[in-house]
DNA sequence: TGGCTATATCGTATAATTGCGATATAATCG
DNA sequence: CGATTATATCGCAATTATACGATATAGCCA
């Protein structure tokens, strides 16, 4: 056996789907674009934004944390969330590097 | 009224969550990695590498292609698919010039 | 035309997603 | 402690996604 490099885990393929796959949903795309231009928001902010009922846009939450997008921290009664700024720049940079033979 | 530049369309949104979504499937996402290895496919290719009935291939390409991710050409008795490659790079481009501020 | 091959579509069953209202949790304040 | 505020979670209905086998379609060749 030996040093193996510049292999894409299955992990990695299934870490990136799921990142997808959580964007995949105009509100949860929206809300990130929300968190980039805001820095960080509250649920509350969160909600207003949208037509959608407060425990919907915590399940949207939910996901967009469980794919790594975004993190919560509880400040207070509330929970200010913003961007996972490291996993998404790794989502950036996979995409970008994504298919190089064609395009 | 005047003209309006640099505004991203509600539809280029819908667009972009479309292929998102799609991709966001560990099976399709393959199938398009496969498609750039390859250059081009025949379904059956496409059935071979997976453990899935042909039908249920033939409906994920179904996705992929009504996301714009491939196309498929009638090739004799076969369908050949390849990617589509001008809608690939307008979708990693949505995406690399996404949420500059942050990241 | 008839049979063969390759795909697509149909019908159906199961699982996952999406949404809501109701309820539980957790921090703050009087 | 009890009330208030902000979120999260639960339970449930409706929709959508996923998978399969069976069947239909479409091109090809004898």
């Amino acid at each position: 056996m030996g040093i193996v490099t510049d292999v894409e885990p299955v992990d990695d393929k299934l870490r990136l789907a799921r990142m997808l796959k959580a964007l995949g949903n105009p509100l949860r795309f929206q809300i990130v674009e929300m968190l980039a231009e805001r820095q960080m928001c509250i649920t509350a902010e969160i909600v207003e934004m949208t037509p959608l009922a407060q425990s919907t846009v915590s399940q949207h939450l939910k996901v967009l944390k469980e794919a790594g997008l975004i993190v919560g921290e509880i400040d207070g009664p509330a929970t200010c969330y913003c961007l996972d700024n490291a996993n998404i720049r790794w989502l950036k940079e996979q995409i970008e590097r994504w298919l190089p033979g064609c395009c």
